[in-house]
DNA sequence: TATGAATGAGTTTTCATTCAT
DNA sequence: TATGAATGAAAACTCATTCAT
């Protein structure tokens, strides 16, 4: 029915098949190159003229936006399940190794758990957050963690794990990037008495 | 070439000024935008025209290499006294906070443990790693550090710890970054036995 | 790369007009300042970017062989019109005339009708020449040009000609250029018997 | 005698050296890249520092003007020489075969020939063009050059004579040079009557 | 006085962003 | 709406001129 007062149809299909296509190459450029990738590498890896990513993310701001939203997403629900499961220690390692690894591959993304970004950033950070809180206060309380490190460190030291993984520019490298995960858990366990 | 002979005159007072004033000025600039700072910002911060950075670096490989070497000698000065003290796990300790905190405030340039330089570059980081080897051995013989860590994965160990204090843009949070190089320390230390 | 097929779409609108006007500007430009013009001043005589002349000519010297390339076709369009003429003292004076007040206007470029330029500037040059050749034997064979004069040597004294014009700095002073070409044309002449 | 009034004394023995050094230098510099040749350039054929050059003429033009009257000195006892054996043609081919190969020798420089440089050049020129303008009277008077030549045209032709030679860029191709010489000379013959 | 290192204006070149099609 | 050519601000680089030694 083609009136005048905008029926604010639905996206076309060729629309929706961009934006999708928009964002997963938005991730993967990032994940190459940090948060000053340029627009025309993003559009090289989404297959679109440069054109089309400017007009769906006018502002860069936007587009890391999205990028982190979809990142962020991820991670909660990784987080929600180490919750259901009990917050011991096993999920505990599973969920920081998870943030460990995601973070890495995101290279200058992982501003995304501190400060930057709109409202809706902010609220799943949040979100994110809430549950990191919680899942560090029960592996406290169960005295599988250390007690002197505030929740909040855990991003972190899960961005330092694998900042390892990123300097070899070897992404695959898993060996030394789970090697070091697994020293830094070792470290966040509560101190043993009687060590010098 | 007025003379045959090329006296070989001592080089200008204002040459020698200006050549420690480039180097301190890259490595400020460096530090504070990366490797891919502006030669004219180098310039800025080294109070010197960009054609006089020009003229000792034409190369921006040069400029970096010259960086690089610099901090390399002073961690490699830092490895000499840790293993002088003795290579217990204090100096081990002092060691890797002062190469993680430098580390840190070099974001970007921390190739230079890896693979990146020239011949003199390549030269340095293997006297650097050499001393390092002989003090994660010295540790692990003394049982003050873990078995299963590689003498290798310390540098990315340290870089992790920092590029903690790189997720703030607040160079200064001293705290955090010290509470992370702890747990990470503490990871390090071989693992007790008795536990889960 | 949206589609696999590249339907090869007909060059923009603007993008055909700028061809035009960058060439243009170019020949223009190289005139006034030279084989050494600032790609800016092209593109201000252009009325373009210059963003625009580096996309179309990223290396100054495929510029100048497009400049080159122009100014040769005009050069054997004015050829051809002299041998279809009959090639007559007429033509060949006319043909003469042309060649130095164009290479007069274009200083420098000459050297298009010597050794420089790659592969599409000597095809144009060997056609030039060639047709340089038959006008010369032409003419020599109806007794109307000296003999004693190689069909090369007619550029250079073409060039000879209007370097006059180019000394005043005065590219209108016209009768001058004229005076000399016409002594010079009658130099070429074949000499008469009888003269001390 | 050391006194406060500045007893000019003569130049020291090495800074006249350095003179004729920064002279000759500047000469051959000049010929090779025309007047826009750079004072590294210069400096460098006359073995000095460029500090030097600058010091001697801190004017372009100044240089400029020492090289000019250098040359035209030498040309002016040329037809000098050309006038005091008579002006026939011989004497008149014989100095303005001269003129034409020092001209094509010194590209760039004829501009001696017409407006430029300060009151000492305009002498020397005025000089040498008064020679030339009773040269060029003589033959005309006694039929040997054409009349409706003006004399101030001969520098042009001279000049035109040997641009032949640069456009080669083999400063040694004296036959073309010396074959077009003798072209335009024959052009500049009185016309012969009876020719289409 | 001679030297060549230092300077910085001007040129070349790139690339984020806009806009004609 | 999607495209990539056009744009021009900013970065890289050169080199004529100055000036400390």
């Amino acid at each position: 029915m083609p009136s005048a007062e905008r029926p604010e149809r639905p996206p076309r299909a060729d629309a929706r098949r961009n934006a999708a296509r928009v964002l997963t190459g938005a991730r993967q450029a990032v994940a190459a190159h940090g948060l000053d990738v340029s627009y025309h590498e993003i559009a090289r890896r989404a297959g679109v003229g440069v054109g089309t990513v400017y007009r769906r993310y006018p502002e860069r701001g936007q587009l890391m936006e999205a990028v982190l939203l979809d990142l962020l997403g991820e991670l909660t629900t990784g987080a929600e399940r180490a919750l259901d499961r009990g917050a011991d220690w096993p999920a505990f390692t599973s969920f920081f190794t998870d943030l460990a690894l995601r973070t890495g591959e995101n290279a200058g993304l992982t501003a995304s758990l501190d400060d930057r970004g709109g409202p809706r950033v902010a609220a799943a950070r949040r979100r994110l957050l809430e549950l990191l809180r919680r899942l560090t206060e029960h592996a406290q309380r169960a005295g599988t963690l250390r007690a002197d490190l505030r929740w909040h460190d855990i991003p972190f030291l899960a961005k330092a794990a694998t900042s390892a993984a990123g300097v070899l520019d070897l992404p695959d490298d898993r060996s030394r990037a789970e090697r070091c995960i697994r020293v830094i858990l070792d470290g966040m366990r509560p101190p043993v008495a009687g060590r010098s």
